[in-house]
DNA sequence: GGGGAGTGCTTGCAAAAGTTAACACTTCTT
DNA sequence: AAGAAGTGTTAACTTTTGCAAGCACTCCCC
């Protein structure tokens, strides 16, 4: 019969458990790590909790990952949201434009490439 | 006299509220986009909350900027891994672009700069 | 065989997140 | 002028997060 487990529907409690096991870290070292209380992470890798931003950062420092990867694994990250060159980067990274005018910037700089790429 | 305000010692509620205004958004038709209530928004922008990794997902997706971006703002992702450097250097720096394509791309971007500050 | 000390797990409880239902205010319509 | 519909905010409430303390088990040492 099929084990109850609770809502979690992205992988990330066992995924957290994997790569703690590949650090061969015990539950209580890597909640220290983390600042976080051993009972917790473990209901964390059991799916029991969803952890809060700033316990997901702190899990991710502690198993020595980036946190986009952490954060993707949780289904919180768009893993597509890496491509890009330098300039759309920045472009989407600005926190002074709105989003239209991102888009725009994005779209003008997107046809100088396309026109630049048929010479 | 200096208003108290709660915790917050990330800006992001006044990043938020920020975004949404240059967006045009009003308070709950952002909460609707992002699948929260009003109240709750409202509370985050004013530092009264601290929202968690789905909220500040979600949030991110309704102001259609990178998840990046925002959790950058929280403080929760590692300066290192976000904000490459500045539109106008990424620009300048691209080696895809005529003289002239890279004039156009920093005014148009200098100009939205200009409306934003005279809100 | 009786400690220690290691492992992960359960149980309450305080504190924070998040909601529903209101409020006061403005603006526009009739 | 009254009413409908928009704005942001508050208050009271429920739900979830995260912790301290303890449980059950194994392994090792004396």
């Amino acid at each position: 019969m099929t084990v109850k487990r609770p809502g979690n529907t992205t992988g990330l409690g066992e995924f957290v458990r994997r790569q703690r096991e590949l650090g061969h870290l015990s539950v209580r070292q890597l909640a220290d790590a983390c600042g976080i209380s051993n009972a917790y992470l473990s209901q964390i890798e059991r799916g029991y909790r969803t952890p809060s931003s700033f316990v997901l950062k702190a899990l991710a420092d502690g198993l020595e990952l980036s946190a986009e990867t952490l954060y993707a694994q949780a289904g919180i990250l768009d893993p597509s949201e890496e491509e890009a060159g330098d300039v759309v980067d920045a472009v989407r990274r600005d926190p002074h434009l709105s989003a239209r005018q991102r888009e725009m910037l994005i779209e003008m700089y997107e046809s100088f490439r396309k026109l630049n790429d048929s010479d």
